[in-house]
DNA sequence: CGCTATTCATTTTTT
DNA sequence: ATGAATAGCG
């Protein structure tokens, strides 16, 4: 096999290039990806290196696992058997330290291959506990800006004493003691946090000459992909691992440089011929990606940054079409534009993939809503993803407190979830005596239901906690992940928790669990430890998640780094949004900015639209703000525009916030309003006013017209897409379906375990209950059917003549209808609607109501 | 203790 | 608009 036809003479220099260092100045769509893949292969095929000598980094896990599954197919067969490592430097450390981190005892007292990973949440969690013993507040300083300054310390190898020695006030000082003691927490629970798997892997080889020959020796030449974007850690890793030779390839664009703010660090690639004297310098300069149009645009941008090397990208491909700049009179417009143009796109050419990419996260919402009402499906990368979510992560806590019982934070999350009635008072006790004793939570819980330093109440929850972790701890080790998985939301009652909850995202929960499980199962199946699958959970990133497949992205600018589309849409581009409010006043951060934005610009390949808001609203309700057009527009020559402006603007005015109200308005009480309240007028409206038939046709053959913007089925959150079909597809249904929320016979599979309640509980859609509803009384939600409200067997006490129906009298509210009742005895919660109070939820126990007959 | 209602502040980007 | 932190009630 040849691994050099087919490319041009800069990319076959990269790919021939054999000892020593080697820098590939890669413009946007030069072929990286393709240098550094032939380059491996030509490496192991032509140079006779054996594929385990090779070390090549990425910025993704996706990038790392796309390169090797390309190697793997260019290599052919039996191309597996001595495979490169392709990773990142964070798995990688990881991998480092839990296979040769002993020695790393000796610096760091406490510390073993066991460790745990803390992520961002367990990070604020222990600063705000910090805060709180110190008694902070966010009024001394944001949490997240303590981090992020603890974040800079640790990547500039400072320690909590240099903060001291630094200090010039009292405000510094006492950062330095939250940065002491947050240090001091992740000690004690034996954790690393990000920063440290760098830091900690970079000391480890420092300290231990063994373990560095031995990798050094190990990994013969390397490779690392987005150099421009490697912070300090990253830069001395690479140097501690090329002691021993300087076979070092690092692939990077100073243009593309966008993670400045985390500690990125330009002037490793601005320098690295000086760090390496004698490097070979390529550039790759021809693009294949985009039209002329959009790279000269691109080009003309990034331009007006001083801190570059310079480089000038060419392409053979045609001018193209002009890049569309829109001007819409604010944020729904622009929304509604997107959404129209994307439309009309995709129905000229439904093949094509297409990306709306913004500065900030935030932005995604209107631009989702838009796209909703024209009916089109479309994925969300970033913003809460899997494994952030609130339920994945307490299971994911069990977990690791049965790993690693000192993991203090993890204890704290699950330890009333589900509520077992261990509250305030009692973890406070509790990490009083932790302190005294200087020993972990778990502990403090052990010795103080030994000692008998609680209450009755709380000594018999703890105990029941105790038991609990303990009985889950039994035979842990001979189990494989999923069932221990399962076990743990049986036997929490989280499980069960869920199952009860009748709120409408206990659904949502229920499905990521499920998830959860499946994806333990498939761990297990490719033969990963628990270890393993947790720190796969912790190190997953947002841009891991793209479905390339998908027909419409959004997406930050960040995660679209290294990504491709046919049409891309940049929405936003005003003046404080972007360029970013908080890097307009530092020259250094706007051209960052500025960076970004040649980035965002250059991953269109034929068409690029440009828009912004003459005025937006900073927050959900009022005032719009006035807006000025962002200075990366002006510097778009002209003559590449294509102006769409007002005159498109002016004919509609759907109010998309003001419907929003009213839907939300009606859906809050309930109520019919006479006149029927359905949104699809509006969007027939929206789309008779420009002679285009309504998008969204109802689905044939189903009852009344469902409003579109309370729906949002077609979205999923990233990591629980069922859009990836992987090897554990099949037996991910068998093993996990059902299993734990048993599903009603009959019911579609996607709809796991819920009870048929009230969907969208929009105007008439809920059918009327069978329960005569007092004259004036809103109508509301049925009651529960009689399987739960009429649980004959032991609701003997005085609670079992209050049921749905019936009529209760309260002290200060008066006559109310029972509405629904959840559990029976003491413990049942009584839903009761009082004419003129509204709903009321009380518990049986304390609210003292009679029975009207 | 747990739930709910209310206040309040909040929007950069994330391995 | 949304979410997190707090206060008050049963």
């Amino acid at each position: 096999m040849d691994f050099l036809s087919g490319l041009n003479p800069q990319q076959r220099e990269a790919v021939e290039h054999f000892e020593g260092p080697l820098l590939i100045l890669a413009g946007a769509g030069s072929g990286k990806t393709r240098v550094i893949t032939h380059r491996i292969c030509y490496l192991i095929k032509t140079r006779n290196v054996p594929g385990s000598s090779i070390l090549a980094v990425t910025f993704t896990n996706k990038a790392a696992g796309e390169m090797k599954e390309r190697v793997m197919r260019l290599l052919g067969a039996g191309g597996a058997t001595d495979a490169p490592t392709v990773s990142t430097f964070h798995s990688f450390c990881v991998r480092v330290l839990r296979r040769d981190g002993d020695a790393l005892a000796q610096i760091r007292p406490g510390f073993t291959r066991n460790f745990q990973i803390y992520d961002d949440d367990d990070q604020l969690a222990i600063v705000k506990r910090v805060f709180k013993q110190l008694g902070l507040d966010e009024e001394f300083m944001k949490y997240r800006s303590a981090l992020s300054a603890i974040s800079q310390g640790k990547n500039r190898k400072q320690s909590p004493e240099d903060f001291y020695k630094a200090a010039m006030s009292p405000q510094g000082e006492r950062l330095a003691k939250v940065y002491e003691q947050y240090d001091e927490e992740l000690r004690k629970a034996n954790a690393l946090d990000f920063d440290d798997l760098l830091l900690e892997t970079v000391r480890l080889l420092r300290h231990d000459a063994v373990t560095r020959e031995w990798y050094g020796r190990r990994y013969q030449f390397l490779m690392i992909d987005e150099y421009q974007d490697t912070n300090r850690s990253q830069y001395e890793l690479m140097r501690l691992l090329a002691t021993q030779h300087t076979n070092v390839a690092v692939v990077g664009d100073e243009d593309q440089s966008i993670y400045g703010w985390r500690g990125a660090d330009i002037k490793n690639i601005l320098d690295f011929e000086k760090d390496f004297p004698g490097a070979k310098v390529i550039r790759l300069e021809q693009n294949y990606r985009s039209s002329k149009t959009i790279l000269e645009a691109a080009g003309a941008v990034v331009a007006h940054n001083t801190a570059r090397k310079g480089k000038w990208l060419w392409t053979e491909a045609d001018a193209g079409a002009p890049i569309c700049l829109f001007e819409a009179a604010d944020g729904e417009q622009e929304a509604l534009y997107i959404a129209e143009a994307i439309d009309k796109t995709l129905k000229r050419e439904p093949m094509l993939r297409v990306a709306v990419l913004y500065r900030t996260n935030f932005q995604s919402r209107q631009i989702e809503e838009a796209l909703r009402r024209y009916g089109r499906k479309y994925k969300v990368v970033g913003g809460l993803s899997f494994y952030n979510r609130a339920e994945v992560k307490d299971a994911l806590a069990y977990l690791k407190l049965l790993l690693n019982p000192k993991d203090n934070v993890g204890l704290l999350r699950v330890l009333n979830v589900p509520a077992r009635g261990i509250g305030k008072t009692t973890v406070e006790q509790i990490e009083k005596l932790a302190r005294a004793q200087n020993i972990s939570l778990w502990e403090a819980i052990g010795s103080g239901c030994d000692d008998r330093r609680f209450g009755a109440r709380a000594e018999a929850s703890l105990g029941a906690f105790r038991r609990l972790i303990l009985e889950l701890n039994e035979g842990l080790a001979e189990r494989p992940p999923d069932q221990t998985l399962k076990q743990i939301l049986e036997k929490s009652g989280y499980a069960k928790m869920l199952e009860v909850d009748p709120s409408p995202e206990a659904e949502g929960r229920r499905g990521n669990l499920q998830e959860l499980v499946s994806a333990a199962d498939d761990a297990t199946q490719r033969g990963e430890t628990v270890e393993e699958f947790l720190d796969h959970a912790a190190l997953v990133s947002d841009s891991d998640d793209v479905d390339e497949k998908a027909q419409i992205s959004l997406l930050t600018i960040h995660n679209a780094k290294g990504l491709e589309f046919p049409v891309v849409f940049i929405a936003g581009m005003e003046e404080g949004l972007f360029p970013h409010s908080r890097s307009r006043d530092n020259e250094e951060q706007l051209e960052e900015e500025r960076r970004l934005c040649y980035v965002a610009m250059t991953r269109a390949e034929k068409r690029l639209y440009l828009s912004h808001a003459k005025s937006r609203r900073k927050y959900g309700g009022s005032p719009p703000e006035p807006c000025t057009p962002s200075r990366f527009l002006g510097e778009v020559p002209q003559q590449l525009l294509e102006s769409l402006t007002d005159d498109h603007s002016a004919p509609f005015h759907v109010d998309l916030y003001g419907e929003r109200q009213m839907v939300r308005e009606v859906a809050r009480r309930n109520t019919y309003t006479g006149k029927t309240y359905n949104s699809l007028d509006h969007i027939s409206q929206f789309f008779s006013e420009r002679g285009i038939q309504t998008p969204a046709a109802r689905p044939p053959g189903q009852g009344p017209l469902v409003p579109m913007p309370l729906r949002r089925p077609e979205v999923v959150a990233p990591g629980n897409q069922s859009g990836k079909p992987s090897a554990g597809e099949s037996a991910r249904q068998s093993s996990a379906q059902g299993a734990l929320f048993p599903m009603p016979p009959g019911q579609a599979p996607g709809q796991v375990g819920v009870p048929p309640k009230q969907r969208s509980p929009i105007a008439g859609s809920v059918p009327a209950s069978g329960t005569p509803h007092p004259a004036g009384l809103p109508r509301l939600v049925p009651p529960k059917p009689p399987a739960v409200t009429s649980m004959p067997s032991k609701a003997a006490k005085d609670g079992s003549r209050v049921r749905a129906g019936a009529t209760v009298a309260h002290p200060k509210y008066g006559k109310g209808l029972v509405l629904r009742k959840e559990g029976d005895g003491d413990e049942a919660k009584i839903t009761v609607s009082f004419p003129g109070h509204g709903l009321k939820k009380l518990v049986a126990k304390y609210a003292s109501l009679k029975v009207v007959d």
